[in-house]
DNA sequence: GCGAAATCGGCGACCGGTTCCGTCAATCGG
DNA sequence: CCGATTGACGGAACCGGTCGCCGATTTCGC
């Protein structure tokens, strides 16, 4: 009850005698103060309550330790390993995460936008699969050695840094190879938003290698929506009651995957016997799930961490010109594929 | 190319000709500045691409307009819809999140807790189940209107601050009833760490329910292991391997509810029709497996927001005796839940 | 025993906005 | 027409650590 203000450097060096630097030292340089002395001030500062205020520390040095995640959807169980990989590798080196979701709306992209370029974060590491407009803009005015640094985890358009990605076209040739192997001829893909680049390139990819092989993808079984299970299980629906039906499915996401098989249960379609579904990302449910999933498998707590890796590389070394980073993809067959039938 | 360094607000004050007070008001404060004279500055600025130094803001302020969200694993899906009632919340306040994952390790809790502590963040939503030793010390040290705020998402042992949580022992009677209702009177629960006061409230709720009815549930039948789906796997498989197995599961989690639906499948059992499932969480994905779950549907993002909503009262009005506020729930009735066989 | 090197610790500028207080001029009321 | 009120803006203290610089004291080699 003696005091309502928190005591500060200066409180304790009134008190024990010493000049504010030795204080400060006192925390932040051991070894540059006698241990007599500084023991005296580390028990002072307890017996006060006295903690550094590192609002001021920050300041001071001109960084905060922050470094901003932008999503655009943080409640996207995909994002979840992919924030922990970041999260390991941050906290291991002083930093923390501040979590940004644009849920696409350029207000708030803007606002974290903005609290990168004013200080409130050393870093960014941008995983929303665009561009945004505030972002972009600074980076076309100035050169990027003197703007914060940022890694992207999708090659942006607009956007020159270092990049950690998947490998989108490549991945998506695994899961045609697959399912032309197993004697598909006649498939489907449910596409997210192509708009986005990595959607763009799973499609090309799917659509590249199955027209190589002489089986290429019919226009009218390439749909395209949201990334629900409300939406994939809709456009699933609409494809299975044409008289032609696909074999096959290749959705671009396992939440999309999964809607897919439940409007295929629902038409009374069996999987793998009727129908063949591929999914993207490898969720922890994947493989719990009946029939469980054949899927592309994303390290996604290893992205994490080695997007943060290069962004602290970069926010420590100075050097904007990191070389770009594909992280290794592998197929996953499980049970939801099969030949087709007859 | 012409500078390396950020200008400041006294740069604008010298080449617009008028003083730093002037520019920082043309920012802050429209209004109390002449128009002309402002629109001077904020052209000035936007020539030499000023931005405001937020570090510098906060600093000044005695705030950061950060709030810290402690979990134990950010990488459970149980929390993405939280964090993102939290982050709408937050953000329409002007608030963003920072997110802790404490990983039940001591140490990083400490960082955290420093960092609410040392002024990096002006409050803190705390759901990990238990409180960590480091933001209990304080607490008991000084009275909490000296601290900085904080919410918890649940009654914890030795922190006396505002709560925002589920009524676990209610919830867990929902579930009692409703299996009881169908007929079972042989049940097993699948539980998390008892340790953490919510699973061990979930037991006693189940429990006491399921005694008051005269249908005691069995000491061997309360099994206990991590949140996992491998864990609860292993159990339910024990369990399913004696004699006089139990017709009913209820299990402390989705995610663990998917390891015992697993583990069934193994053993050649149905569900419903030989043993019935009742999970916790209601996850996005509860609905759409198969078959799909009976489950205690919790309002994770209104809790999330709600927590926020809490702490940023608790913020803005500086008082630390708010009320506490139980979340409402639901039990959802699918399809994993049917009278016992015979 | 003496000078040089090493160690310890004080002084005070500094980081970049914010805001209190005060000046000066223009406007207003009577 | 003059004193009082209001509005715009400047001067400068201030937030709380940090660190370069420098003087003072101790230690050590020879």
């Amino acid at each position: 009850m003696s005091k309502t203000k928190n005591p500060t450097i200066r409180d304790i060096a009134r008190i024990a005698g010493v000049s504010t630097a030795t204080v400060s030292r006192a925390f932040a340089k051991p070894g540059q103060v006698a241990e007599p002395t500084r023991q005296r001030v580390l028990d002072l500062a307890e017996r006060l309550g006295y903690r550094l205020n590192m609002r001021a520390v920050d300041f001071r040095h001109g960084r905060t330790n922050a470094i901003i995640v932008l999503v655009s959807d943080i409640a996207n169980p995909f994002y979840s390993e992919f924030f922990k990989g970041i999260e390991e590798r941050a906290r291991s080196d002083g930093y923390i995460l501040l979590i940004g979701d644009t849920a696409g709306d350029a207000k708030s992209e803007e606002t974290y936008i903005g609290m990168l370029l004013t200080g409130r974060a050393d870093g960014l590491i941008i995983n929303t699969g665009f561009c945004p407009e505030s972002l972009a803009e600074p980076f076309a005015r100035s050169p990027s050695t003197m703007l914060p640094p940022v890694v992207s985890c999708a090659d942006l358009d607009g956007l020159d840094v270092p990049t950690v990605q998947i490998d989108n076209y490549r991945s998506s040739q695994l899961a045609a190879e697959h399912l032309l192997g197993l004697g598909h001829h006649r498939m489907a893909v449910i596409c997210g938003p192509l708009s986005i680049r990595g959607f763009a390139d799973r499609l090309a990819g799917f659509a590249d290698l199955t027209q190589r092989a002489g089986r290429p993808i019919p226009d009218d079984l390439i749909v395209t929506g949201g990334m629900t299970m409300e939406s994939a299980r809709a456009l699933t629906t609409s494809l299975m009651t044409r008289e032609d039906r696909p074999t096959a499915i290749f959705a671009h996401s396992d939440e999309m995957a999964m809607g897919a098989l439940h409007a295929l249960r629902n038409l009374g379609l069996r999987v793998p016997e009727d129908v063949s579904v591929v999914g993207y990302d490898d969720m922890n449910y994947a493989k719990v799930v009946t029939p469980s999933l054949t899927t592309v498998h994303l390290p996604r707590r290893l992205w994490g961490a080695t997007a943060c890796q290069q962004l602290l590389l970069q926010i420590s070394s100075g050097d904007h010109a990191l070389p770009n980073i594909d992280m290794p993809t592998e197929l996953i067959v499980r049970q939801t594929t099969a030949p087709p039938p007859r």
